[in-house]
Order: structure tokens, then sequence, then C-alpha cells
DNA sequence: GGTTAAAATTAGTCTAACCTAAATTAGCTT
DNA sequence: AAGCTAATTTAGGTTAGACTAATTTTAACC
């Protein structure tokens, strides 16, 4: 049951979790678009992942994948380590928060037990990585803070940045420069009725930003 | 040329490295012993190293290996990192001496040329790991210190331990309870003739230490 | 200089991932 | 309800790196 899983099997399931943490299943293509391979290889590792003992997804044909408790506990498990290490750079090494996905994509199958555990402790038991994703604890538990999507705020409505997308580098360093940041404090200014393009002030600095509507989609806020 | 090298195929060149630094060839068998595989598979991976362009090691049938110019500065490159990996751990994580070779092993396979160059920072640039061993620069240049076998020691002499063996996690939780670590002031006292066991006092504590002939060959000492 | 033991090599398999090309299925549109 | 298209699956092949078993080479000894 314990056997150590490879680095490959852990990125799909890290993909799995990631695609389903909003609800549904993975289909095959989102799983073979997000990890750069073809369908067919897919198709093969889902049906491996799904005959083993225990099974870490339930498969169906042409029905798309969700993971099995033990397969979310190993996805958990990797997450942790991923969130722990962006977090880590950021704070001891001076990286800039575009750095690190790619980064701990790497490291986070490199890092054992104890390195896990001591990096942990150096900073102060976090619960949250640079990006505002929550960072599920030794126990692999996993505070589900209630925000809600930038793009759904109503207009006139203040709030306060809780998440922002990790993965494309471009996005964090614009992003960044904006100050729109975790914990940044926002006014949702205006939402054009015809494209949703929103018009957001950012309180600390006065400053005016304009977001796209998929972009917004990806930016989470809690209401004050 | 700059292809990046498997991290299968850089242990090889790292292990032949260790065994060829103290002069002449690494054999099949050694390679396997140390790399724990069969002697089967080290032909083959050394046959296949031969024949890269460029080739990264000198290769004949039944003759053993050595590396090439581009062999030695593949396993320098992975050397450093591991060499900083493990000052890093000891440094700033905590880590006890005799736990972070192992831990090494496998990062030094995860990091990419901005972490090693942020590690080599945060450390100042240090020549020198944990257990003695010297850091290759950043341009993978490497001191030769000229250091003597503490079995070589003349009798009556006193010496600075300069390095110790560095993968056996038993004899390095003996050698630190000793106090037996670079930089610590020794004088050897006697050696038996018979078995060339060898009674060192530490100056420090004033403590007497007896030390087998082939742990012996494994510390290095400059004289004083 | 021949015998033999140890070391090294060859030959042939195996597994984990990936791939492409071909076949099938699901689900929408008429 | 038939047909079409996109998604998915199957079939068959590749590569890296390991293995065992069988063979060959080296080197050492009498």
């Amino acid at each position: 049951m314990t056997q150590e899983l490879s680095p490959n099997i852990q990125d799909y399931l890290k993909r799995i979790y990631e695609i389903t943490s909003s609800g549904g299943k993975a289909s095959t293509s989102q799983l073979a678009e997000t990890l750069g391979i073809s369908a067919a290889s897919v198709t093969n590792m889902l049906q491996k992942l799904s005959k083993t003992q225990p099974p870490y997804v339930t498969y169906q044909k042409h029905q798309g994948v969700k993971l099995t408790e033990a397969g979310r506990l190993a996805a958990l498990k990797i997450l942790r380590r991923h969130r722990l290490i962006e977090h880590y750079l950021v704070q001891k090494l001076g990286y800039t928060w575009d750095e690190v996905h790619q980064e701990a994509e790497i490291l986070e199958h490199a890092m054992s037990p104890l390195l896990e555990s001591r990096i942990d402790a150096a900073l102060g038991y976090p619960t949250v990585d640079p990006h505002g994703d929550p960072i599920p604890d030794a126990d692999l538990a996993i505070s589900g803070v209630d925000h809600i999507a930038l793009s759904r705020l109503a207009v006139g409505k203040h709030g306060t940045i809780t998440r922002v997308p990790h993965e494309d580098p471009q996005v964090l360093r614009y992003l960044g420069k904006c100050g729109l940041h975790p914990g940044a404090q926002i006014q949702l200014l205006a939402r054009t009725p015809y494209d949703q393009t929103m018009r957001v002030l950012i309180l600390e600095s006065g400053e005016e930003v304009v977001i796209g509507p998929s972009l917004g989609g990806q930016i989470d806020i809690s209401e004050t």
C-alpha cells in the first residue's frame, strides 16, 4: 500500500486533484493537455491507476476520472511539498513568486519526509503558499477557506485578495507589478456588460487596474 | 553537447570521478558494487558513455574507464551541487552531518542553476562541505589541498583534520561523538606495528581515540 | 605454458513511460 | 434515427535502464 509512487504518477494525481478540486471529473484530454502528453498515454496511465491495489482513481471508459481517497491523499502529500517549497524559496532564498512554481515542480519529487518537516518548521508551519493556495498540514488536512472569484464580486464591493493563479510566470509578474497579491485590499469599480472586463481599485496604492474575465475567474477574493 | 544528462548518467559519472580521483581507472565491478547494480548493466552504460558525442569516458574492454574532460566537468557539476546541498542542510536546516549525504544524493538531481547560485550565495560561497570535501566553484574549479591520510602520519606528529569519509552515517556519528571533525587538532600518539591500529589524541577535549587502519586511510590531515 | 578463478562482456528479457496510427464511442445536429 | 465530429481507446512500437544466464577474457599460479 505505501510503496513509493513514481514522480510520474504523482504528477498525474496532482493534476487530477487540481482539475477536480472545483468539482466534477478530469477528462483524458484535459489531462493530456495540461501534462503535455498524448491522450493515448493518459488513457494508459488512468487504466493503470484504476487497477492498483488500492486504486488511486475511479475510471470508466469515456467518463473521465476522479480520485479515490488513496489518490486524494497521495495528491495532497505532493501538493503539500510543492507549496512548502514555493513558500520556502520565496521566504528564505529570495525567489520572486513567478519563479517558484517550475522549481517546486521538480523539487517536490526529491523531498524526504525529514526535509519536509524541517522546511515546515523553518517557515513556522505556514498555512498558505505565496499565491494564497492552502498548504495541507502534516496530517494532510487542508483548510477550505470560502472565497469567491473576483469575476463574481458585485460591482462596488470591497474585498481582500486571497488567491491568485500560480502557474504562469507572466501573469504573476503582471499581478505583482499591480500590487495584486494575497492580502491586498481592492474595490471592484465596474464591470463592462459586453465583455465582462473589470475595473479594479487597489486601495493601498490608489491605482486602478483592468482585469479580463478569464483572469478574474482565477483570482479569489474574500468580501469585506 | 549540452543536452541535459539523466540523473542516472550523472550518478555514474560522479562515481567514476570519486573512484578515479586518487588516480587510476574505475573497474566495472567497482562501479557495480558502489552503485548497487549488476556488472552487466555497468558494462552497457560504460559502452554507451564512451560512444556519445562528445564521449564522457574512455573505455576499452576489460580495462576499466576514465573520465574524459567532458565527463570530468559533468561530474564536477553534480559534485558541486551535492556538496552545496550538504552544507546548506547542515547550516540552514539543522541537519547533522551523518544525515546529509543520502538527502543530497537525491536533491542534487533536482537542483536548477538558479537554486544552485542562490544556495551558494546564502552560504557565502563556501569552499568545503561538512565533511571537508572541496566544493568546486561556479566555474567548476576545484581546490587541490594537499593533505595526508591519517594512517600515513608519523607517530608523535600533530595535525588538523581536513577531511573525513562522507557516506556512512554510522562512521560519521562515531567520528562526531569523538570530536573528529574537520578543523579538529590531533596528535598521533602511537601506531601498533602488527595491525596498524592508531591511538589518537584529540587536543580540544584531551580525549584519546583508537582508529583502525582502514578508517585512518579515509581521514585526511594537514600536518602542523 | 596450461589450468583455473575472477572479472567482464554478450545475449536476451523486462518494466515504465512515452509515442503514432487506427479504431471505436459519445453526443450533438439535423 | 442517422450521421458526423470530437474525444477516447486500442494496438503496436520505442527508449532508457535495469536484470539473469551464458560466454569470454584476463591474470595468477603452479
